[in-house]
DNA sequence: TCTATACGGTACTGACTAGTTCCGGATACC
DNA sequence: GGTATCCGGAACTAGTCAGTACCGTATAGA
């Protein structure tokens, strides 16, 4: 990634940079993101979170954008996998299995640190491309299959606006979390399904 | 507001505060604030924007938090207004009608000032309610009302979700333009209201 | 063992900014 | 006309922060 890269060059002399760092010090990066702010985070605060010193830091990451950008990036490769989503027989239980704790904890920190670059991302392309890869696309890609599953099961009509009804759930909850600041839990959820989503499908209940 | 109080004083000497500086100078806020966010902005960057000297703009308000506070309150009072919103007699045409240029635009600054202070949000109350009040309010009870006309006309159920029906689309807008960077035209608004918000709604066009 | 680099930590530099003060000139009340 | 306050503008103060340099210590290869 932008990470300072010291491959290539010749085998080094002294003793070895221990990449176990660079995760802890990505994470601690978001954590104070998603506390403070793009602007209000220092390089301090990360570098105190993270246990380490500041040139620790600048050793592996060019300047604090370049920190932020990896971090950002990183976020991706999270631990909870959206690219096979589950697969339940029908639409509105697959919508449903997606209605997770671990889930639901990860997406409001990952939603906590979109509102600390908001504000960057009008001016900086590179790290707005890297938070809609990280934050936005994985949780859209998961409801694009199960959409698409529903109508070659026959759920909804082939004509449905899959790519509009695939952001109908996450635009719900960024509103509610960072414009209203309501945090989102599993039974808003399953209300939001059940009252907006499935019905501006068009879905029926497969069996009556 | 939080404006310095000067009434109430001794009717006092000298030359008389030119209050007509007063909105020009919440107006340079308003657009500094969508274009460099909250900690990007400068008092420096604002008296410029304003041809005003920066002395001027501490003569009004003691402090930038004071003076971005009421910038955002001061939003409330806009030039659309949002409580009588149109009557055409069905609830689509109501709806469609809400899509008019200027509010259009008033509406994507408003989301560009809410992208300067969402990351301040979770950190003052004040600055919270605020915004609430003068954004995302306004909008709700436009179509809170619409919806209520609706329910009474007999055109959607009068069990239905209201409160999150009146969310979808300011939800939508909201996600599409923050985080997908795509800017929201009246083709996109009325395509969400036929696919999504009428359907959500369950609604049946009045007359077949 | 020697050397080069890593580590956590501290101190420093340069740039920037919130907020204050003062200027010369304008304006309104006495 | 005198005086107190306004105006735009510029200079100044104090504090913060990105980025650099260096400390003593740890560790890996020669």
């Amino acid at each position: 990634m932008t990470r300072t890269d010291t491959t290539g060059t010749r085998p080094r002399l002294g003793r070895k940079r221990d990449h176990a760092r660079d995760p802890e010090i990505l994470e601690a990066t978001l954590d104070i993101l998603a506390e403070t702010g793009y602007e209000g985070m220092t390089i301090d605060m990360v570098a105190a979170r993270a246990k380490a010193g500041k040139a620790t830091v600048y050793r592996r990451w060019a300047s604090k954008p370049e920190l932020i950008l990896d971090a950002v990036a990183c976020m991706k490769s999270s631990e909870v996998d959206f690219t096979s989503p589950p697969s339940t027989g029908t639409l509105r239980g697959d919508l449903v299995a997606m209605v997770k704790s671990p889930t639901l904890r990860e997406g409001e920190r990952k939603l906590k640190v979109m509102a600390g670059i908001v504000s960057m991302i009008a001016r900086d392309p590179e790290l707005a491309a890297a938070a809609r890869a990280a934050i936005v696309e994985p949780r859209a890609q998961a409801n694009l299959i199960i959409f698409q599953r529903a109508i070659d099961r026959g759920e909804i009509p082939g004509d449905a606006d899959v790519e509009t009804l695939c952001t109908i759930s996450p635009a719900l909850v960024a509103y509610r979390v960072l414009m209203l600041g309501i945090p989102v839990d599993r039974e808003y959820l399953i209300a939001t399904i059940d009252k907006i989503v499935l019905p501006a499908a068009g879905w029926q209940p497969p069996r009556l």
